[in-house]
DNA sequence: GTTCCTGCAAAGGTTTTGCACCATA
DNA sequence: TATGGTGCAAAACCTTTGCAGGAAC
């Protein structure tokens, strides 16, 4: 949940935030930030774009998908779950985890002894029912932090 | 890792998998099955595509993708890190993390203190830089779980 | 005034769909 | 033989890109 003056202090603070990422600040990057901040919903871009086009009816979705790759880029707002764009697929079907490489898009498994599973079929207090946990990390693989960088969305 | 013997058994058993799942077997789905159950690569549809195209020369790309999506769907595969097709994003960049509704994709935050922070900035054995974790609970969402299903992709 | 951003439109890539033919059971 | 799967092609969908005009600093 977030209050209302949390809300109130990540818009008024904005401006000053994009300043110290050195980019400018536009109307469009506002509207866009205002309307993230005040929900709870983890809107789609194009839901981003419906949102805002009241107050800029003008905006245009392209403007929104490059400002929302920008600002995930400078760590203002987060993409939740970002692979790349291609789906991928595992045959291993019980619990096991994945590394995800933010330079060349490589997923591993995670053969790790931390898997948050105990609270899999509670209900939690929201009402939501889990039935399966998935942990991606993201990070730099081996070859990313020494080699070369490889092209992206490789298979390997 | 997954050993020879493993993968030998996977494949063994694949059939049989397929038929309790009501599902019958066929050259294309035993090629993608062995495919994805003989790599650590968490391939793409395309690779995946690519590399049964040796054996089955007749294969489409359609085929691959429904048989994934059939064979995700009864649990024989995973699709990692799988949100509905569009991008989600959230203002909130502190370390949290979301259920994601099944039924109806709505994405939540979830306020959990088992938050497996641990090993960011470590090195693992296997090169690996974790630099952010990100936690996915997939699950019914309270909604979905009462009243009628709610109309997939929606932003709320 | 310079730099960077926006809007538009086109293109790119991924995934889904419909249907006639064919294989499995 | 009946059911369900495949192959093909088209379409749908999401996202990226290029560029000319315009806004921020």
């Amino acid at each position: 949940m977030v209050t209302q003056t949390e809300i109130e202090k990540k818009i008024k603070n904005f401006p000053t935030i994009c300043r110290q990422a050195g980019l400018k600040v536009t109307p469009q990057r506002m509207a866009v930030y205002n309307m993230l901040a005040s929900t709870d919903s983890h809107p789609t871009p194009e839901a981003i774009y419906a949102a805002v086009r009241p107050d800029l009816p003008a905006i245009s979705l392209g403007t929104v998908y490059k400002i929302l790759d920008l600002l995930n880029l400078k760590g203002i707002l987060l993409k939740v779950s970002s692979l790349d764009q291609a789906a991928r697929y595992d045959a291993r079907v019980t619990a096991h985890h994945h590394t995800a490489c933010t330079q060349c898009g490589r997923i591993e498994d995670l053969n790790a002894d931390s898997v948050p599973a105990e609270f899999v079929g509670e209900e939690s207090p929201t009402g939501f029912l889990p039935e399966r946990i998935e942990v991606l990390v993201h990070g730099l693989c081996r070859d990313c932090r020494h080699g070369p960088t490889p092209a992206r969305y490789q298979t390997k």
